[in-house]
DNA sequence: CGACTTTTTGAGTCTAGTCAAAACATGTGG
DNA sequence: CCACATGTTTTGACTAGACTCAAAAAGTCG
């Protein structure tokens, strides 16, 4: 039984996709202001500045001055905390049309994580004080802004409780399923997840190591629940998998 | 040696200390009102209503609809996620000031916790649309609204790190001294931690057991960076505790 | 085709979880 | 004020899940 070849294919970043057209998409989907009137969208465009950032390259550290939100553009950017031991917290992955580094504009003023390029990326950013004068322009931004990073805040306790109570293998479990509802694509039979990871990445991800990431997703592959390669996973039996996440291993 | 009896004693509630003054006081404190005039604090206040609520019972549980924002105005009450398991997962520990209930007004439309009295209380809140129009007649608070998520999001990304690369001991560690900045009192040479809490409170915070938290502290009370007996803990050497969670177990 | 990286596998160890029971506080009612 | 009932904490023995270290196998890229 040939394993597959690797069925990832990135998108490539050339200067063109950041066309103005593309920006104005990108920004006009934001969740604080796709409500916003097209002429609006096209001022808040000239407030934000493009930068190629090429695959891990650091778009900021932790602990460096928070004077920016960021969106991803195109390409994927993985936020982590460095901890004392060296040992990285990967805390989420984005992807185009994501935004980042905001919770510190807000409060704040250091950056409390580093955003690494994933891939090749396209960056587009906006200072501080210009996004206050969107915010003090559209007001309703605000309110937009908030309901994001509370969806945020949100999703970061589920993982706290994820963390607390799952065994490894359910959260190995758990992050492909969340990984695939947002970066998945539907591949034949499965859902391909889109992404260039490593078992690595997923360790960092589920606060475990790569060895223990392998011997899970072996177990899974051996199950037919997934398929997987170097640095890509297609899942097979969703169903399955969240059942796992559910009700913990069959005995 | 004997055991100390336990220190902790704690405000009783009653009806007299939810009086306007008190009431003012407290809500005028909030992180997002505290810039407001007193006649605003007034005209907000009128808005609250209180109720009193004994130890043990529950505010709301998960799932429940999310249509009040909620303040702790005397007490303690705890904030948990509830597993499939059946286990809890014990997020945050509210006191006096505090405010909750609030990131799935803005947002979401249920509640993603369960918030549990953990002494007698008493609870002011308020409706969902009657803080809407808070927010429309006093825009600056949607922004410092904002703010006050975002830090939460940070410390929940703190906690998401802890989670994923400390061991039992530091997460112990750390959830004690977190405590202690956030409820301590000095008292003598050191800090009590002014709250009733169980061991099994404390396995729920930092994702462990009531066993493995029970002898973890009896090292720590060995030596001795505490004192400890039922549902109380003074924090003796802060510095040394700082010094585990950083570095991990001497060895 | 190599050189390099990523992934897998194996063996040994240890942290922390489970189950069970004893010891200890605390509050109650006699 | 003591003895008991209850809930909390501690201790012990055992187990298992997951980590570490080490090395082999498999992909990937130039």
């Amino acid at each position: 039984m040939a394993r597959p070849k690797s069925p990832v294919r990135l998108d490539w970043v050339d200067p063109a996709v950041c066309s103005l057209e593309y920006r104005l998409k990108i920004i006009g989907r934001l969740p604080f202001f796709k409500h916003l009137p097209a002429d609006a969208i096209s001022k808040i465009n000239n407030l934000f500045r493009d930068s190629d950032v090429s695959a891990n390259e650091r778009v900021y550290f932790e602990g460096d001055e928070a004077d920016h939100l960021y969106l991803v553009a195109m390409g994927k950017v993985k936020l982590v905390r460095n901890s004392a031991s060296g040992r990285e917290v990967l805390l989420d992955i984005l992807h185009s049309g994501e935004y980042f580094g905001s919770l510190t504009i807000f409060g704040g003023h250091v950056h409390t994580e580093t955003a690494i390029a994933q891939t090749d990326c396209c960056i587009l950013k906006i200072s501080a004080t210009d996004f206050e004068h969107i915010l003090a322009e559209y007001p309703d931004v605000t309110r937009k802004v908030l309901e994001a990073v509370s969806q945020r805040l949100a999703e970061s306790q589920e993982i706290v409780k994820q963390l607390s109570v799952y065994t490894a293998e359910q959260r190995i479990a758990s992050a492909l399923m969340r990984l695939a509802g947002k970066l998945g694509e539907a591949r034949g039979q499965g859902v391909l997840i889109q992404l260039p990871f490593s078992r690595q990445d997923l360790a960092a991800m589920t606060g475990s190591t790569t060895e223990t990431v392998s011997r899970v997703m072996s177990r899974f592959v051996e199950e037919g629940w997934i398929k997987s390669g170097r640095k890509w996973v297609t899942i097979m039996d969703a169903n399955r998998l969240e059942e796992l996440i559910k009700r913990g291993a069959v005995n």
